[in-house]
DNA sequence: CGGACGTTTCGGCGCCGGCCGAACCGTCCG
DNA sequence: CGGACGGTTCGGCCGGCGCCGAAACGTCCG
């Protein structure tokens, strides 16, 4: 008991930070891959700004938020890659009891256009997520069966479409993240994140309100229909 | 306020079994795999057994471990593989600060065993993991570049060599898992799985006492370099 | 049957951490 | 310059949780 694991306690210190609901509505919030200031945050977290201060603060000091000073504002947003993957593993262990219907009109709403189609951080969830997730695989570009792993015609996919894919650091170029909605993987890692941002640049979807949710443009209906044989009854 | 979102409690919760210091050295212990009793556990952890029976009831009670009853003991066993694999990405995360030199003797002679060979829930790990992971991708048998999978001779080399591989459930066949020690990706998912128990099964390697470290037997390395061209250096 | 032993329940203690409001600090802008 | 506004710090309150030891329970075994 003098002397404890010094890995007992890291992951008990870092698995504390997500222990908290305000800091886990926080942190869900900012899965959207943007950043938020310290007050949207306590707005969405329903508590009052001095104590989201302390939370944010925390997070930051742990390494899962970095921030931006921006005059009298605070941004923050997730640090990296690796902890919204590590914040997606945990969503998705605890998603499968969410079997709660949506009370209000307001939310179910809300709900069916997260359902549709969203970011996950840097890539693109929900039925549009995994309806190019499975086109990709359909036309060979992409290996599921055994892992998951771009194939050479999917590399070939990928530059023939102008979307570049940049390794940097230890990022995997394709990796699975299973998706809240359709509890099926869909693409994510660099081609996924290349994907999204292309997604979005060239208007294919444009995001909906504030929130994570996206919605396909017609252009992007032609297009993904053009590029991978994605029927837009999928994306409804 | 009155209307907290569901997911973020429900996040909270699973974060706060993995909150305590006790509890994650109980659950890091078991990455072994293996079932351990209440009182092993108590030991390990150094708390009071009246206090490690409430951790161990409130983690099987969050679903994260299983239990069985035999007599008078009550043993224990992480709940299934996704388990694992959260708690190998929340370790993963962690594990970059550990840079600590370990004080003792006999805690440094018991940290070099496992870096040179362990288990990690089901699968091998330590440099054994990595040299057997970096064999199979030098043959060609495993794709690490563009993500994580068998390749069709992979397939075939596990039949060959006469190890089953049987998919159940949505466990991928091949997927990464980050080496605490190595710093690398080793092989996890169904292919890591069969290989490390037809390692111990055939008798390639042996557990050193009850923790998570083996030893590769003679057996071993002659195997291992027959059938995957390990050199027997790689695992010293 | 009776003692040993693994486990659980219970009461009680102490601490940590989340919450708020009030005061304060900096920045922005009229 | 002065008010508005975002953010932070501080003190204080409260509840939850981890810890223990004592007692009870169940099983095993001589």
């Amino acid at each position: 008991m003098t002397t404890r694991d010094p890995q007992a306690t890291a992951l008990a210190r870092l698995a504390a930070l997500f222990a908290d609901e305000t800091r886990a509505a926080c942190l869900l919030a900012l899965l959207d891959g943007r950043a938020w200031t310290a007050s949207e945050l306590a707005r969405h977290a329903g508590v009052a700004a001095s104590t989201l201060s302390e939370h944010v603060s925390r997070l930051v000091a742990g390494g899962l938020l970095t921030e931006e000073r921006q005059g009298r504002h605070r941004y923050v947003r997730l640090a990296d890659a690796r902890v919204a993957q590590l914040l997606e593993d945990l969503a998705a262990q605890v998603t499968p009891e969410r079997a709660e219907r949506p009370r209000t009109l307001r939310a179910s709403s809300a709900g069916s256009a997260m359902a549709r189609g969203r970011t996950c951080y840097d890539h693109l969830a929900g039925r549009l997520g995994i309806a190019v997730t499975d086109a990709l695989t359909a036309r060979g570009l992409l290996e599921q069966e055994r892992g998951f792993a771009l194939t050479d015609a999917g590399l070939a996919w990928f530059a023939s479409a102008g979307i570049g894919l940049e390794r940097r650091g230890r990022r995997p170029l394709a990796r699975a993240c299973l998706d809240w909605t359709e509890r099926r993987p869909h693409l994510a890692g660099v081609a996924g994140a290349a994907l999204c941002r292309h997604a979005l640049d060239t208007g294919w979807c444009v995001r909906i309100g504030s929130e994570r949710a996206v919605r396909v443009t017609a252009a992007g209906e032609r297009a993904l229909f053009d590029l991978l044989g994605v029927e837009a009854v999928a994306l409804r």
